[in-house]
Formats: C-alpha cells, structure tokens, sequence
DNA sequence: TTGAAATTAAAACGTTCGTTTGACATTTTT
DNA sequence: AAAAATGTCAAACGAACGTTTTAATTTCAA
C-alpha cells in the first residue's frame, strides 16, 4: 500500500511504454496485445493482469498524452485572455494556445518526435464517438472553451460559418500531426533539429488567415522547389 | 461470354453495393466478409470467387469512386487553365476544379450524401503507403498536377512553405468529408437539400484565404448560434 | 437432351485475436 | 517462519477472421 513513489515502475510501466511506441507506429488496432508483450518483454498475460483488458490500457496511453496537453492548452488559453484582460485576444495568440502544448508536450515524452505527433494525431483522427469517454470529455471542453475565444476575436463571423472554418483548422492540424514525417523528410535538410516548431508557426498563419477570410493577397515572382505527393 | 451488357449484373453487383455501404458506415477494417455477403445475401464464399480475395473487393470498391472523380478533377483544371489560356487562373477555380468533383460523383452514386462522402473521407484519410497502388497512382497524379497549378497561382510563395499549406488545406478537406455529418446535421435546418455544395463554397474561401495568407481583415459586430463539438 | 462451364452452398481449414486458467514464484505482512 | 497477497508463466480457451475445399446446383451452348 505504498505505490506513491512512482505511479508505474515495473512491468506496467514498461506495457505503457511499449504500447504507445507501437500505437504510433501502427495504429491503434493493428496492434495486438502480443505484440505490446513481446516488446515489454513479458508474459501476454500480463496486459489483463495490469490493465484488465487491452482497451484499457490503450485508453490509459491515450490520456497519458491527452491530459497535460489539455491542461496546457487550456491555461494558455486563460493566460493570453488574461493578459488582454477583458479585451479579446488576436487570433494568432489563441492558435498558438491550441497547438503549441503539442510541441510543449513532446519533449516530455521519451518517443521521438516523429512518433510523438503521429500518435497525437491517431488520437484526434478517431471520430469523436468510439473514444474512450474521457477523451471525449477533454475534446469537448477543449472545444467549448476554444469555440468561444474564437467567436469572440472574430465576432464578425456568422457562427455556423465559423464552425466550419473552425472545421477546416482542426482537419489541417490532424493531418499535419499524422503525416507530417513526410515533409519534414524532405524539406528538414539544412537547419538544426526543431522543425516543428517552423512548422507550426506556419500552421497558425495558415489558420488564421484562413479563418480570417482576408483579402486577396499580392502575387509576386516564381521560384523552383521540392515536390512532394499529397494524398489528395 | 458476354458480360458486356451491364459489368455486374448478379451477385457480383451486389457485392459491391453493400461492400461499399458497409465501409463508408463503419470503416474499412471493420467490416468482415461475413458482414458483405450476409448483406448481400450471398454464401461467405461468394466474395473469394468472384474477387479473388477480400483485398480485391476492396480496391474495387475505392476505384469506382475515385476514378471518376481523379478524372473530373483534372478535367476540369484542364478546362479552366485553357480559359485563362496561359495566365494563372485565380485560386478559386483551382481549388473548385480541386472540390467539386466531389459533390459531382456524389449524384451518381446510390448511396447517401452522407455515406458517399464518409467513404471518400475513408479513402483520403488512408496514409499514402498502404493504399492499393491504382488508388495511390491518382493521388500522385493529382498531386503534381495541382501542386504545380497552385505554385504558378502563388509564385510568391516559397515551394517549401507552399507544400505546407496545401497539406494543411488537404487536411482541412478530408476532416470536411469524414466529418462533415455532424455539422449538417446541426445546421442544415431550414434550408434544402444542397447543404454540401454551400459548405464546399464555404471550404474553397477558407481555403483561398489560408494558401494566400492575406492580411489581417476587418473585426465587426458580435452574434450568437449554434454550438458544435469538435475533436480539438 | 446432353455435357461442359459457371455459380452457389455447406462445411471446414488454419490463423490470429483478446482473454482466462491454474500452477508456480516472488514479495510482503503477520 | 508461516501465511497471505502479489506477480509471472506456459498453456489453452472460444470466438472471429480470410480463405479453401468439395459437392450440389444452375446456366447455356452444342
């Protein structure tokens, strides 16, 4: 009756770990619990002795991820509002709330970065319904707590418009997360190592504008590059 | 041997109709032969003699809708590249040549708008890798093709930073389609039927606004409306 | 009508899955 | 040290999967 030392150092710590790496490698069902029990060398059993059965333990990875980035976002979020006491926030303030606990988070974690987003963005690409309900409990206060910072800084927009551009967003940010390895592939050559950071500072300006719904930008000169295959 | 008159008229028909209903409701790895033949009301056998294998079907069944649709959407960047013939056609009309297709096929499907667009989404949503190969040839083809209508519409923009930006729009465009039910079923209340092409029109602005990154634009009145959950 | 080909049907194949069992080992408590 | 709780292990369970087999049936040209 003493497990306050650390939460989870044996076996189960090491299911935890194991699991998570081939989630993020594989995807959620097409790993099995052999497979979790083979890495973490241990028994099969040893899954449902610790977690009771394999949802479980894949509802634990999920929010071992999913919880500090929530928290995170959300305190940003009152942070910038905060900081603008009353007043709204600019739009880029309150994306960079929504998608920087994600870089925040990843350095936490022992997976490679690479790994760390593509189950991240597992995570969000399962439909709502068919997650593990606390889950979907962080997604929908999340949600409702990000809805409205938006409407307020873009309060000309008609709600149901803003909806669905809010829509687009969260989809662009998906995608981003769980195939983003390719570009970084092929664009990451010369700089140093954070290139997630560019490119979610890309991604904020992308969403605000396009959530913004500016005006016809200027059209300047060409230039030749690399070419990569969306899946269109 | 004269199988001329109509390509599956039997079983095999039948097959794939409720394959394809199948998939679109609950998802490709989710639906087992059993499923498809008990549907179709065939013998369990049925699929591997007429198919080959279940993996067959499945190609099948995602061929006969993006086929059509890869072939209308570069048709149609052919059609509106030749009416600007040279110049650059506006952002707009790329993206809708990108889009519309889309809601083109949707008519000449016997499934539901909902479920048409779920199975799109499904086959979007697939990583690159892991699709069958015709699949995953339209997408290349589709994506040079465009990519380099997009590049000449926005010379401004770096290669890199642009390929950027078409991910995140791509994102935005499957998260529409695999998702987009829960939004019409909030909104589309007193209006008719056509409630995608208005939610495409509302895309194709998002869209524009974002892979322009215009200038920040004008902040009027305030209003109040429907609440929608999203999977932040 | 007859005989070859195409289709359907029932049953079973071999695997893999998540989970459970029961014996054994280890650790902790009394 | 004895007893009780905790963890590990090999083995097997029943269910579901895609696929194959084998025989019966239908189709249809000769």
């Amino acid at each position: 009756m003493r497990e306050l030392i650390i939460p989870e150092c044996g076996a189960k710590r090491k299911l935890l770990d194991a699991a998570e790496l081939l989630f993020a490698e594989k995807g959620f069902e097409a790993v099995s619990v052999r497979d979790i029990t083979q890495l973490a060398k241990t028994n099969v059993a040893a899954v449902n002795y610790h977690f009771g059965s394999r949802d479980h333990l894949l509802t634990l990875v999920m929010m071992r991820y999913m919880t500090p980035v929530t928290e995170e976002r959300l305190a940003r979020l009152d942070f910038v509002e905060r900081k603008w006491h009353g007043n709204s926030p600019p739009l880029e303030e309150i994306l960079d709330s929504l998608v920087r606990p994600l870089v925040a988070q990843v350095k936490k974690s022992e997976l490679t970065e690479r790994l760390f987003y593509k189950l991240t963005g597992r995570i969000f690409a399962g439909q709502a319904d068919g997650l593990p309900p606390p889950i979907e409990d962080q997604f929908k206060q999340t949600s409702e707590r990000f809805s409205k910072a938006l409407a307020k800084a873009l309060p000309s927009i008609p709600a149901e418009e803003l909806a669905w551009r809010i829509h687009f967003v969260i989809g662009g940010m998906i995608h981003m997360l769980t195939h983003g390895e390719i570009f970084n592939r092929i664009s990451g050559g010369a700089s140093g190592s954070p290139t997630m950071e560019v490119t979610l500072s890309r991604f904020i300006r992308f969403a605000a504008a396009g959530l913004r719904d500016g005006a016809v930008g200027s059209i300047p000169p060409d230039e030749e590059g690399p070419q990569a295959v969306f899946d269109f």
